[in-house]
DNA sequence: CGCCTTGTTGCATACGGATGCAAATTGGAA
DNA sequence: TTCCAATTTGCATCCGTATGCAACAAGGCG
């Protein structure tokens, strides 16, 4: 251990001043002529402690800027206060924005957030010993992919994890999702409406759970209303250019009306090869449909119709599970599905409300 | 302090078993007979310690599952492996690919990312106390707004900070940002290339330093080259939306040749707003160019002339600046400028190259 | 007026790992 | 063979806060 130098008065030339350690409650007690404990009862809420002798702590603490060491606190106390957040693609603008929101969320109830930016190539363990060995009082999984349950069942042994937009079941992870099913079939209902007849289903990641229930639901509702599923086109991600990709494949073979992209960004990307590429209007040719309502979707040059995903409810939903008894998460997995809303704008011939 | 039970035979229902605590080093150690020392230098690289036992150690802590807990590690050592991120605006899309590249790079080199998210409307102070009490090695602050350099300087205080996109002078703050005034001249030298004469400026976020550079350099450059700044409108905020506003302006007002907005996300709103609903052609009518080539600048049907800002590099400079000697810092802020490059497309009439 | 209850306070120690220092071991040189 | 240096190992203690427990104080009641 170092020590810290005592304040020797032939002085280092200045300029070590400003890094000096924070004080330690210890120093504030003796300080104060109290004992630590009473320092730290009296930034405890609840702790015995007597009012004048807590406000009288708080008040010497403020003037001298002391403040509760976190990482000893975390030490001593089981929690750490921070939660994991699990990402692999941030690329897809559908995840900074439920990413922002929730890190706000989990703000405002104190709670920190240590992003673990998960990478395809390297090695997962590798990268995922770090969730363990910090302590994490909880993990939120924002990856729709990579990660395989059992992987994250060893990542997470031992605390409360929530994966948003993925379900496994059997494992000890608790999930909170859109309902893709109900958001498929609106789509399908919605292109039905529309006068479509021969439509096309353009996959994401096609082993992702979204991926998988956004085509089933689909395909299932399509079959229902006697519609034709011309094309289906299976994808090794979701981006731009995957859609892009998908639409000139379509567009380059059978008559199709309709085309759900399972996602806005692969939409995004299809309408632009649509227009610009393949020579087809939107929504005149061809409609056009993705599913999450990024925010490019209301720009008007796409003005996607799309099934809006319950950002909000989603973000309320985890952070009540991660703010109720955490430990309960841990006896007993849960999967909750949340409700989205269908958004019809003008990619599918709808005019849209004025927004 | 909670006593760990001791196995009792008449064991709990069962179901206990999966959140047992982890192994600690003592425990290690007393299994392999050596001391709590010998496992803790096992796992310290450099440590005085002989091969054969290190790996002896090594191989039995796989076995077991055990590994060191970060947190008591951090208590005894004065580093904790994490950089703290602070982050105002993730709306803007070029701060997500950024924050993913730094936090990827972050890891690379051991380094977690603990994400700060700064609102406006609420207590700053309040929200930044949580930046000083977790110990973070150093802050990189991603928010070309809200905090004063005062406050920052205060929430960073004793331990290395540098703002990317953002200059501060005369604080102990190091500061990693791109050249906007060379951008901002070289988007300038361009429209008088393409025949631009009457020219306008739409700000972002007015006081911001980015904001004061590219429209300095840009108006500057402008009266050198003999042309005429027809218009130049105060920004609130760096949105689509006010960007949309301000091309509506600019628009009905007298006749511009060709519009600098201060970002990408200005420049795609602003050109949605004449494409749709000025009915002006983009480049016909008017020239458009942005700043930092997000992803969607290169959308076709936007194919937005921009500066591109060095992310990579920008990353780069920062973590090494984090991983050298972070002390050095402390003692002289630096202040980096990395150059950018100006990507043509026909948002200002020019023909790309194939991409 | 004495005893018990309720409320405060301090003491001691735990949390889990890092590290200065001394003890122990080994090898080599004289 | 003897002694010193180099290398390893363990002991003890520290990091800064939380908390069980005992000591102590004050107030109420019989």
């Amino acid at each position: 251990m170092r020590k810290q130098g005592s304040p020797s008065l032939q002085g280092e030339p200045s300029g070590e001043a400003f890094s000096r350690k924070p004080i330690t409650a210890r120093e504030l007690a003796r300080m104060l002529g109290v004992s630590q404990s009473a320092v730290s009862r009296a930034f405890t809420p609840g702790a015995s402690i007597a009012a004048d002798l807590r406000e009288r702590i708080l008040k010497y603490a403020a003037e001298v800027d002391y403040q509760p060491n976190a990482i000893a606190s975390m030490l001593s106390k089981s929690r750490t206060n921070i939660i994991g957040i699990v990402v692999s693609d941030m690329q897809n603008p559908f995840y900074p924005g439920l990413i922002e929101k929730l890190s706000r969320s989990l703000q405002r109830i104190g709670l920190q957030s240590l992003l673990f930016n998960i990478t395809k190539g390297s090695n997962l363990e590798e990268q995922l010993s770090a969730l363990r060995r910090y302590n994490v009082d909880a993990v939120i999984v924002i990856s729709a992919t990579i990660l395989s349950g059992s992987t994250l069942s060893w990542a997470t042994e031992g605390r409360p994890a929530i994966l948003i937009n993925r379900v496994i079941e059997d494992t000890n992870l608790s999930c909170v999702a859109c309902n893709n099913v109900e958001g498929a079939r609106a789509i399908a209902d919605h292109f039905h409406r529309q006068g479509a007849r021969r439509v096309a289903y353009v996959a994401g990641l096609s082993h992702t759970t979204t991926n998988r229930e956004r085509q089933s639901g689909f395909v299932t509702r399509i079959a229902e209303l006697g519609m034709t599923l011309s094309v289906q086109i299976e994808g090794q991600e979701y981006s731009y250019h995957a859609g892009r990709k998908a639409a000139l494949e379509i567009a380059a073979g059978k008559s199709t009306d309709a085309i759900f992209f399972a996602n806005d960004i692969l939409a995004i990307g299809g309408i632009d090869a649509l227009k610009e590429e393949a020579g087809c209007r939107v929504p005149d040719d061809i409609l056009v449909a993705g599913f999450d309502d990024i925010p490019m979707a209301g720009w008007p040059h796409y003005n996607l119709t799309t099934f809006r995903q319950p950002v909000d409810e989603i973000v309320r939903v985890v952070v009540e599970m991660i703010e109720g008894d955490t430990s309960a998460l841990l006896r007993a997995a849960t999967t909750i599905r949340l409700s989205g809303e269908l958004i019809e704008r003008r990619s599918t011939g709808a005019e849209p409300d004025a927004e």
